[in-house]
DNA sequence: GGAATGCTTCGACAAGGATCGAACTATGCG
DNA sequence: CGCATAGTTCGATCCTTGTCGAAGCATTCC
């Protein structure tokens, strides 16, 4: 017999798949309403409720009320890694499909991850960002470089605005296998992108789709 | 409605509290029979024997017979990372015991993750293998470093022994929250800890614990 | 060959939990 | 104040799944 932190607990809350659509609904980063969440999840209202109380139980969801609107989004990073690494794990040992679909395609090159991007792209440009030292890498810890002010300021973002989330972090990519950056300064270049009509977000998906126009702008800011 | 990888049954396989124990107690590395497993889970054999068929089928476990003997283990890195991330999350949102116990802080100091040696000891050692440029690292990616064949062939490892697993790979530590080294490589060196008793490993446990004059022997070898 | 050990399959039972309809509470709008 | 919308609680139902004892295979040892 053993002991220790209750695994089971939090796998099991996982494991139902109402609970799961929901949780795998909100990887997306933006918070949503309980009838929302019932939809994506393909159960009643009174279901629905039911499945997210037990999450705010297990405490992987936050909570937000605004009004008679009542917002859930993921509790935060870690519950999102977790997650990821779930998804991983059932990619790889799931029926493989033949051909991945196109919607895979794109979440491979571009995707929403929790509040900032992942996929080919984000990893390509956390590398870039680093050869230019605009940060700094020390193992799994990203520190902002000497180029980081000057680089971010001219596209409207504030570096040094202060939080307590952590300005830069790692957060592996599961499709890629390797890091991409995440922490307020993924979230604000992420906002950036969707603000600037870089890239839209694809209907009740991760996918993260840029325009050609877009791609190009991206591309010359992030990966020259 | 969702599709998409089925997180729901990866997630409810481990959401068994029997099945969460037996993996809890795989993630030591060592294979382990049906009856041990039964009994580290607490149940009779017949029921650890119908949990083990499904994590079999489920994709997360290996078996290796031999003779009247199987030898259940975790199916590979991934699996083991996934637990690692669930057990961070249970942590996390857990009943927050107001004391670690001794047991606890025995486990941040050095355990075994899998199959190679994780918490403050083995992130230190990465560290100290990249400075000395006996490893690089690239990202998430390490290498060997122009220092490796001379440093480990004079502990009697052999880096250039080939296998379809890679030989360094980075692992993130839920303790530290930052890599230490796993592949060939760091189960190796594991090996070679406990091989010259340098270290034993706590009975029922993940933990290990270094010896006074073998931890002088490690920092002497791998922090020097 | 026969006994012992390790493990799986079968059958029956019990319990937990997912589900929904209906009733109830809360917020916003006119 | 009264109606509409968002959400939760309650109760009843039903089904999945974990559980173990007993019996059945497989392998090894004597």
């Amino acid at each position: 017999m053993r002991e220790g932190p209750d695994i089971a607990r939090i796998a099991s809350l996982v494991g139902d798949p109402a609970r799961a659509n929901m949780l795998t609904a909100l990887m997306g980063g933006t918070a949503l309403t309980a009838s929302e969440l019932a939809l994506e999840a393909g159960v009643s209202l009174p279901t629905a409720s039911s499945h997210l109380s037990k999450l705010m139980e297990g405490g992987l969801l936050s909570l937000a009320s605004q009004g008679r609107h009542r917002y859930y989004g993921l509790a935060g990073p870690q519950v999102a890694g977790m997650i990821e690494a779930i998804i991983g794990v059932a990619e790889a040992v799931g029926p493989k499909r033949v051909r991945p679909g196109p919607r895979d395609a794109a979440m491979r090159v571009a995707r929403v991850c929790y509040d900032h991007l992942a996929g080919e792209q984000a990893v390509a440009m956390l590398d870039r960002l680093i050869d230019r030292e605009v940060l700094l890498r020390d193992d799994s810890e990203i520190r902002l470089g000497p180029a980081a002010a000057s680089h971010f300021s001219a596209l409207g973002i504030d570096v040094e605005a202060k939080a307590r989330r952590p300005v830069c972090r790692a957060c592996l990519d599961w499709s890629v296998r390797r890091s991409h950056l995440a922490g307020t300064l993924g979230a604000a270049i992420l906002d950036k992108i969707i603000a600037e009509k870089w890239a839209r977000r694809e209907k009740g998906s991760r996918a993260v789709v840029f325009s050609p126009a877009g791609k190009r702008e991206f591309e010359n800011v992030f990966l020259a």
